[in-house]
DNA sequence: ATGTAC
C-alpha cells in the first residue's frame, strides 16, 4: 500500500484526514495532527500505512489518530491513539507497545541553576552511581516472589510502604500510580524473574534521567499551580516496565495471535493482533498489562528515591528534597468515557507513544492542579529541550484526551549509529554545558539530536491545535543514560 | 523498548 499527498485531505489547520473510503477495510477515517512540514516528514516512513491499518480494528471509534511526533512501530505507529468500543471492541497489545507504561515524571527542586552550576559535574556522576542503567541491568532491590506480587498489585504505593518513596507523590501521578485491574497471577514466572532485580533501573535506548532548568515560562498562573518558576532546577525521568513489561507483551502477543481466529477477526497486519476486550484472552492481557503498568510506576518512584539520595549526597540535607510535579504514562490502554458523535461512550483508549492530556476540572487531579488541567510532560531529544504543557478540553474533542509524547524519532537506530560520532557528540554537548554520563557510546549515537524531529515544532503543533497549552520550557544540563 | 529474532 502506498499513500501519497493526494490521499490526505486538510480538515482544518493542523488536522489531516485519510477518508474511510480509502480502503475497504477501514471502519473509521485516519487522522493526522501535524503542521504541513511535519506531515511531510511523516510521509517518509510507514507511519501512515500503519495508521490506516489501525482504522480497521474491530470496534474502533471516531478515528484512528496520530500525533505530530509519530513514527513507525510494531504494528501500530508510535505516537498513535486508538479508541475501541467498551466492552466488546478489540484490545491489541501492539497498540500499547512492548514497554508497557513507559512514561515520564518531573521532579522539582527549590534551587536555581546559578546556585548549582559548579556542582553539575559531581551531580551527574552521583546520579549515575545511584541510578543503575543499561541493557539488562539490575538494581539494588531483589524482590522475593511475595514482594513481586505486591509491586504488581500496588504500584508506586509499594515503594512508599517500603521506604523507597514519598507518600505525597502518589496524588501527583496518573491513576495515582496504581491500576486496580491488575492481576499478578496473569504475569508469567519468566516476566517476574526478569523484573525481580530491575526495580529502580532506567534501562537503555531512549530512557534517561536528566537535570534541567526552567528556561522560560509561558503561562505564569499554571506554572505557579505546578510549582514551577524561572531558573528552577528540575529532574526529568523517562523509563518504563523494563524486562517485565517486555515479557508480558511477548507472552500475550503470542497468545493473542493464536486466539484471534477463534473470534473471526482479520487484521491487515499480523502485528495488529487483537481479541475482543471482554474475551478471556483480552481480559487476561488487560489485567497483566495493568500489573506491568504498576511495576513501571513503582520503578519510577524508586528511581526518584535514588535521585533524591544523590541530591542529598551532593547538596546535603539542608536543601529541600525533590518534589514530584507529575508522572504520566505514554504506553498504556485505559477504559475511559468520551463523547463520540454527541453520545457519552465508554471506550478502551490505546495510547502508544501518546500522553493523556485531560483538561481543567478532571476529578482525578490533585486540588491544586484542578483549575490548570493535567500536566503533560514532553521530553525532547538528548541535548535539546523539553516542555511542560497542560491538557485542555479541546483534547477531549479531538484526540480522546491525548497529546504527543516527545520529539519523535526521525532516523532509525541503525541509521543514527552510522551518522553519529558519539565521543565527538559527547564533547560537543559538554562545551554547551551539558554533562552526559552514559554506559555506552552506542546509546549516545542512537539518541543523538539528529535522530529526532525538532521538539519545538512538535510542541508548536500541539499547542496551536489546542490539545495542550504551553506552560514551561526546560533546558538540560546533565543527562544519565544506559 | 528488550537477557537485539522463532
Amino acid at each position: 500500500m502506498k499513500i501519497s499527498k493526494e490521499d490526505i485531505h486538510k480538515i482544518e489547520d493542523y488536522l489531516w484526514e485519510i477518508p474511510k473510503t480509502f480502503r475497504p477495510n477501514m471502519r473509521v477515517p485516519a487522522r493526522v495532527l501535524a503542521s504541513e512540514s511535519l506531515l511531510d516528514a511523516i510521509m517518509e516512513d510507514r507511519s501512515l500505512v500503519q495508521l490506516v491499518n489501525v482504522a480497521s480494528l474491530p470496534g474502533i471509534q471516531g478515528a484512528s489518530l496520530v500525533m505530530p511526533d509519530v513514527h513507525e512501530g510494531y504494528g501500530f505507529p508510535i505516537g498513535g491513539v486508538a479508541a475501541t468500543l467498551y466492552p466488546d471492541g478489540a484490545i491489541s497489545p501492539g497498540g500499547i507497545g512492548y514497554d508497557i507504561n513507559c512514561g515520564v515524571r518531573l521532579l522539582t527542586s527549590n534551587q536555581k541553576i546559578e546556585e548549582i552550576r559548579n556542582n553539575l559535574d559531581a551531580l551527574s556522576k552521583e546520579l549515575y552511581i545511584q541510578i543503575p542503567s543499561g541493557m539488562g541491568k539490575g538494581g539494588h532491590i531483589k524482590l522475593s516472589v511475595q514482594e513481586m506480587e505486591e509491586v504488581l498489585l500496588k504500584g508506586a504505593e509499594w515503594a512508599v510502604e517500603k521506604g523507597y518513596g514519598v507518600k505525597e507523590d502518589l496524588a501527583f501521578m496518573e491513576s495515582k500510580g496504581r491500576l486496580e485491574n491488575a492481576d499478578a497471577t496473569l504475569v508469567s514466572d519468566m516476566a517476574k524473574k526478569r523484573g525481580a532485580d530491575q526495580l529502580g533501573t532506567i534501562g537503555s535506548g531512549n530512557h534517561f534521567v536528566e537535570v534541567d532548568y526552567v528556561e522560560e515560562i509561558y503561562d505564569e498562573t499554571t506554572a505557579k499551580a505546578y510549582g514551577l518558576f524561572k531558573g528552577q532546577v528540575v529532574v526529568l525521568i523517562h523509563t518504563g516496565s523494563r524486562g517485565l513489561g517486555h515479557q508480558v507483551a511477548t507472552d500475550y502477543i503470542r497468545q493473542i495471535i493464536k486466539a484471534m481466529p477463534n473470534y473471526g477477526i482479520e487484521v491487515p497486519d499480523r502485528e495488529l493482533a487483537c481479541v475482543p476486550f471482554n474475551s478471556e484472552e483480552g481480559q487476561n492481557y488487560f489485567k497483566a498489562m495493568c500489573a506491568a503498568a504498576n511495576y513501571a510506576w513503582c520503578n519510577r518512584e524508586v528511581i526518584s528515591w535514588e535521585a533524591r539520595t544523590a541530591w542529598r549526597n551532593i547538596f546535603g540535607s539542608t536543601v529541600e528534597p525533590l518534589k514530584l510535579m507529575y508522572d504520566v504514562a505514554h504506553n498504556i490502554a485505559k477504559v475511559e468515557t468520551h463523547v463520540i458523535d454527541g453520545v457519552q461512550t465508554d471506550v478502551i483508549v490505546h495510547r502508544k507513544g501518546a500522553t493523556r492530556a485531560f483538561g481543567p476540572g478532571f476529578e482525578e487531579l490533585p486540588d491544586s492542579y484542578k483549575a490548570a488541567g493535567q500536566p503533560v510532560i514532553i521530553p525532547g531529544s538528548m541535548g535539546t529541550c523539553s516542555y511542560v504543557l497542560a491538557g485542555t478540553a479541546r483534547s477531549k474533542e479531538l484526540t480522546f484526551g491525548s497529546c504527543c509524547h516527545g520529539a519523535g524519532r526521525r532516523l532509525s537506530r541503525t541509521a543514527a549509529k552510522k551518522q553519529v560520532n558519539a565521543p565527538v557528540l559527547k564533547e560537543k554537548l559538554k562545551e554547551r554545558g551539558i554533562f552526559v554520563e552514559a554506559g555506552s557510546f552506542k546509546g549516545i549515537a542512537e539518541e543523538a539530536p539528529i535522530a529526532y524531529k525538532d521538539v519545538n515544532m512538535v510542541v508548536e503543533t500541539v499547542s496551536d491545535s489546542g490539545i495542550a497549552k504551553k506552560v514551561a520550557k526546560l533546558r538540560p544540563v546533565a543527562v544519565i543514560k544506559g
